[in-house]
DNA sequence: GCTAGGGGGAAATCCC
DNA sequence: GGGGATTTCCCCCTAG
């Protein structure tokens, strides 16, 4: 409570990535990788670093004015809704999942949480696209069991065949369907996006790649309006490093899901470069 | 043969 | 009313 807002947005960044790195951990638990441990506590150890360091050093300055005091609790959601018009009621807690940590990290509520605002055209609200939601979602650490990004950096992404139902209904009561969305359903308007060429199927199952352009219009405009501490410049730093840096400076930033998408399976990664890599010759 | 997932036609629905 | 973006239903195909 004594931190200064902006120091207030660098712990936040870091214990998202904390967040992020203790799923992975848990992941990790299997048996099978365990040489990621390694990697999982050095990463630890990097985003406790960072904490430390920004704890003790002054920051930059910004103009950012979207760090808003996040006002009274509103009950837990079985989905996370997003509705812009409530954000000034909603809590830390909704938008960021709930997690334990072996380190005491301060338990005070966060009150500077930046939510992507609606996109309006001229004449008012603009209805919330499926790729939009979608992006949303794999942005959204309690979606994790329903959608993650295979690779982020090609935009491509996966369901989880146990909960992607799960997802579907959420979409739908977004939405405000009569009828209970099904992943079916849901699938049918992603096949309707491979003819606009917003989102293409990958010949994998349950998986699918946004449009560079799709991708980096959502992406930047997530990037201006999620990572409000991260200067302009180290996010152009960030872009040019290779996946295993991007992962690096990712996990130290709100793009968590990046890094999550950098650690998945080697097959996925090499299935999805060559994907993108078909795709760019294609387009 | 069964199941899960993928593909697409076509009509209905909702909203701007 | 028109058009875009799904939504809903249905049928078929394929891989494991």
């Amino acid at each position: 409570s004594v931190l200064p807002k902006k120091k207030k947005c660098v712990r936040l960044q870091c214990i998202v990535t904390l967040t992020h790195l203790n799923r992975l951990s848990g992941l990790s638990t299997n048996g099978k990788q365990a040489s990621f441990e390694n990697d999982i506590n050095q990463h630890f150890q990097d985003a406790i670093d960072v904490i430390q360091q920004h704890s003790n050093n002054s920051y930059y300055e910004s103009e950012y004015t979207h760090c808003e005091t996040l006002g009274t609790q509103h009950p837990s959601l079985q989905c996370p809704v997003y509705d812009w018009n409530d954000t000034a009621q909603q809590s830390w807690s909704q938008v960021i999942p709930d997690v334990s940590f072996g380190h005491t990290i301060p338990t005070e509520s966060p009150h500077f949480y930046s939510i992507l605002p609606p996109q309006r055209n001229s004449k008012g609200r603009k209805k919330l696209r499926l790729y939009e939601y979608l992006h949303e979602a794999l942005n959204d650490p309690n979606m994790g069991d329903s959608i993650q990004w295979t690779d982020s950096g090609s935009g491509t992404f996966h369901f989880i065949s146990k909960n992607k139902e799960k997802l579907a209904e959420c979409w739908g009561q977004r939405k405000g369907n009569r009828k209970t969305m099904t992943y079916q359903k849901m699938a049918r308007a992603l096949r309707n996006y491979s003819r606009t060429g917003e989102i293409i199927k990958v010949r994998r199952k349950l998986t699918y790649q946004f449009n560079p352009d799709i991708l980096h219009r959502l992406g930047s405009t997530q990037v201006s309006l999620h990572l409000p501490c991260r200067p302009a410049q180290e996010e152009a730093h960030t872009q040019q490093q290779n996946p295993a840096e991007q992962s690096y400076f990712s996990s130290a930033a709100v793009d968590w899901h990046s890094w999550y998408g950098h650690y998945q399976l080697q097959e996925d990664y090499d299935l999805a470069s060559s994907f993108t890599s078909q795709s760019t010759s294609k387009l």
